[in-house]
DNA sequence: GTAGGGTTAG
């Protein structure tokens, strides 16, 4: 057997099987002598995932060339052994082996895949030393490596910087933004588009992921359209993305469209159905929809359970969510772990059952970490239970002493109790750690137009009219004797958490520019990062109530519909 | 032989 037949043989390996076969013929025949068939068995192993045969075919190996090694360092980067793809790459350098354009994406991906920023800078020197930063595939890495460890601002000053950019380059970029900054990444597909670049699928999917991340239903209606009018056949990915995008735009009807449109379904398109009808309140839907695939013999997986369970915690179905919090290890094989008990403590603690919740945590033996105490904290504030508001945060202290949000949350919480005096400690303790927080941003979609804001903002040309119609706002919820929470805290304290607390402000900013140029009818829409400080939900209601106007407010995922002073989303607050 | 896509907990 020549090397010429052996790699052809190779070619045509559909298994594991027909490799070994290959192999243990070029061992008998000795074409394994040849570094080419060598290669090219290492690749077919690697592009199998059967990285134990290419570790025993490379120990055996008297001679190695640049792309023996590349072919090691990108196989043990596919089958996610990380360690070993940087074991491999330190062998490299260490064997004085130049690294090469095909080794570098490779070892790149590992970093970006680990969010291993730290090693991520190192290969990049390593990319500078070599000179191969004007390699395309390299900087494309290192652009999506930066992008996924959240330097955006990073990715964006090599991708700019690239001399030729191309659809992927273009593509990374834009999911980069969709991850951290919001309307920035809708901005690079019109320029994408303006460039030349003819977007394939995978562009689409990303586009469509962005639009969901920002809960824009003016774009997700115009991406939607574009998809339609270039026949883009609608896949289980695009599918599946598109059900999240409108369910995170508000629309859970849409998203149901979707749905039954696809043809190819899989679990992860039945749990973001699930988990759209859990965002919206809908639990009994959800539900349903979880027996429907039961029916259709899809097997439930951790994520689908996660959606499950925080719609009944959404809805308050308590009954329902113990039941299936109970199954789903006995019945279905699934594992809980640390999210499900967060599902379960929001579950119990917002129905007032704290101590249940807290007797969840002390006997669960899953790694906590700060989400299930920030919702057993979240809880105890609904509730007022300041002694186990205290249990709950010191442990969030303990797991993550430089989040200033935790403090800011906890100074929240004195500052409602009046406690003055332990606010005044958390304060001191932010200062003396040099803890700041990010002010929080909201944005919101009115006449097909979008609006970003943060506190205290004027950069909107209606920006005067806004003020006043803020102040005839606060006023008439002031008539109808409705105190809003923060004017109640910013009467006796000082100057500086009164700044903190304004943040709270950039709700009622929202709701002013909700009320011009909305048709009446019309819902006043408003999206809420995640990571404004403050609780919008009091104060919506209110508004509702006073301007006899519906409000949705998207709040961290969760939808809340008010009518006439009425939350009607099913949550409980 | 090298790069980009979908679901989840406060």
């Amino acid at each position: 057997m020549g090397a010429e037949f052996c790699i052809d043989l190779l070619l045509r390996c559909r298994n594991v099987f027909h490799i070994r076969q290959v192999h243990a013929n070029a061992l008998v025949n000795g074409t394994i002598q040849d570094l080419v068939v060598a290669n090219k068995l290492l690749y077919t192993y690697a592009q199998h995932k059967a990285i134990s045969d290419a570790c025993s075919l490379f120990d055996g190996l008297t001679i190695r060339d640049p792309k023996t090694w590349s072919v090691m360092v990108g196989g043990f980067a596919k089958v996610g052994d990380h360690a070993s793809c940087y074991a491999t790459f330190r062998e490299v350098l260490r064997c004085g082996v130049t690294p090469d354009n095909y080794t570098l994406p490779f070892v790149i991906r590992a970093c970006r895949d680990r969010k291993d920023l730290q090693m991520g800078c190192v290969i990049h020197d390593v990319v500078l030393k070599h000179g191969l930063h004007l390699d395309h595939f390299v900087s494309a890495s290192l652009v999506d490596m930066y992008a996924k460890c959240m330097v955006v601002e990073d990715a964006r000053r090599l991708f700019e910087r690239m001399f030729s950019k191309d659809l992927v380059t273009w593509t990374v970029m834009i999911g980069a933004y969709a991850d951290c900054n919001a309307y920035e990444s809708l901005v690079l597909f019109d320029r994408m588009r303006e460039e030349g670049f003819v977007p394939d699928k995978v562009a689409m999917v990303t586009v469509v992921n962005a639009c969901a991340k920002l809960g824009a239903m003016h774009r997700a209606r115009f991406v939607n359209e574009y998809i339609v009018r270039n026949g883009f056949s609608l896949d289980v990915i695009l599918g599946t993305a598109m059900i999240d995008m409108y369910a995170k735009c508000g629309s859970v009807e849409s998203a149901r469209e979707v749905f039954d449109r696809m043809k190819e379904k899989n679990v992860i398109s039945w749990s973001a159905m699930i988990a759209a009808y859990g965002y919206h309140g809908r639990g009994k839907e959800a539900i349903d929809f979880f027996h429907m695939m039961l029916n259709c013999a899809i097997l439930p997986n951790r994520i689908t359970f996660v959606s499950l369970l925080h719609a009944c915690s959404h809805a308050g179905l308590i009954e329902e969510g113990l039941r299936f919090f109970n199954s789903m290890w006995e019945e279905h094989a699934v594992r809980p772990d640390v999210k499900h008990y967060t599902c379960m403590v929001d579950l119990l603690g917002r129905a007032g059952k704290l101590d249940e919740a807290l007797r969840l945590i002390e006997a669960m033996t899953v790694e906590k970490d700060e989400r299930l105490w920030s919702a057993m904290l979240g809880a105890c504030r609904i509730h007022g239970n300041m002694e186990l508001a205290e249990k709950a945060a010191n442990s969030l202290l303990e797991l993550q002493p430089q989040n200033p949000g935790h403090y800011v949350l906890l100074s929240n919480i004195y500052a409602k109790a009046g406690k003055w005096e332990t606010v005044a400690k958390f304060r001191d303790m932010m200062t003396r750690r040099k803890l700041k927080k990010v002010p929080g941003w909201t944005w919101i979609e009115v006449d097909n137009k979008t609006y970003q804001f943060s506190v205290g903002d004027r950069s909107h040309p209606q920006s005067k009219e806004i003020y006043e119609m803020l102040m005839i706002l606060i006023k008439k919820l002031e008539m109808a004797g409705y105190v809003p929470d923060i004017d109640f805290v910013l009467q006796d304290v000082e100057e500086e958490v009164k700044k903190e607390m304004l943040y709270t402000h950039s709700e009622k900013l929202a709701i002013a520019f909700g009320l011009i140029g909305i048709p009446e009818g019309e819902p006043i829409r408003i999206s809420k990062n995640l990571r404004v400080c403050g609780d919008c939900h009091t104060f919506s209601k209110m508004v509702s109530a006073i301007m006899r106007r519906s409000i949705i407010v998207r709040d961290a995922n969760r939808f809340h519909h008010f009518s006439n002073g009425t939350c009607s989303c099913g949550d409980y607050w």
